[in-house]
DNA sequence: ATCAAGATTACCT
DNA sequence: GGTAATCTTGATA
């Protein structure tokens, strides 16, 4: 599958509504990656919402800090931090300037840049083509393959590096529901999102 | 200056 | 299903 030229990009009013709302949404978009001449593409499969306010589990939580400060902006940049002493996780920040709402994406659907994903996760080529489904199931897996670090975190998602095309809408009984997966704190929030059934979901 | 915890992953039994 | 790896961040002194 091509990227289809007829396609757009976000904008900042997409961004900029209300956090379970863009997070339901974002899914069936495409994030892109620009690298060099290059371009690496996923469908937004899986994602979890972190509120400043209401949510204990959310890192914008306690307030600004140096590391999250780009949670507190309005929608539309990008919040990438590193965990565990090994990965990033990216979370596309939503509304208003101050609230602290953003969206991880979980998992996405590789569409374009196969390759250079393969490479980029495991240094070398598929031993199997099972190993496809392993590529950016999870948020780790997701950054590990489009090269995504800390260094893109601040990124303006209506530039040109990194960006989010409009593509389709998922009907909301395509949609699951669950709680969120990995943290300690405000466990019975039912805020993952994902599209039913898909391959390529962290969790099957 | 020191310390505990973490929005995970890969590998083990 | 269980857990070690690994290091940044934020809190506490």
């Amino acid at each position: 599958m091509a990227l289809n030229p007829s396609t757009k990009k976000l904008k900042k009013s997409f961004y900029q509504r209300e956090l379970l709302t863009v997070a339901k949404d974002l899914l069936g978009k495409i994030l892109v990656k620009s690298i060099g001449k290059e371009f690496l593409a996923g469908k937004i499969v899986e994602v979890e919402a972190y509120h400043g306010d209401k949510d204990e589990a959310a890192h914008s939580f306690g307030g600004i800090t140096k590391r999250n400060e780009i949670m507190f902006e309005s929608g539309g940049y990008l919040y990438v931090y590193f965990t565990y002493g090994a990965h990033h996780c990216c979370n596309v920040v939503t509304g208003k300037k101050g609230q602290g709402t953003a969206v991880l994406i979980r998992a996405v659907e590789p569409v374009v840049g196969l390759t250079s994903m393969i490479k980029n996760r495991f240094g070398r080529k598929l031993n199997s083509e099972k190993e496809i489904f392993n590529l950016t199931s999870g948020p780790g897996k997701v950054c590990q393959a489009f090269r995504i670090d800390r260094a893109n975190s601040g990124t303006d998602l209506t530039g040109k590096e990194i960006f989010i095309l409009d593509r389709e809408k998922i009907k909301s009984k395509d949609i699951g529901v669950s709680k969120r997966i990995g943290i300690t704190r405000s466990v019975d929030l039912p805020w993952r999102f994902f599209i039913k059934d898909n391959p390529y979901l962290s969790r099957r």
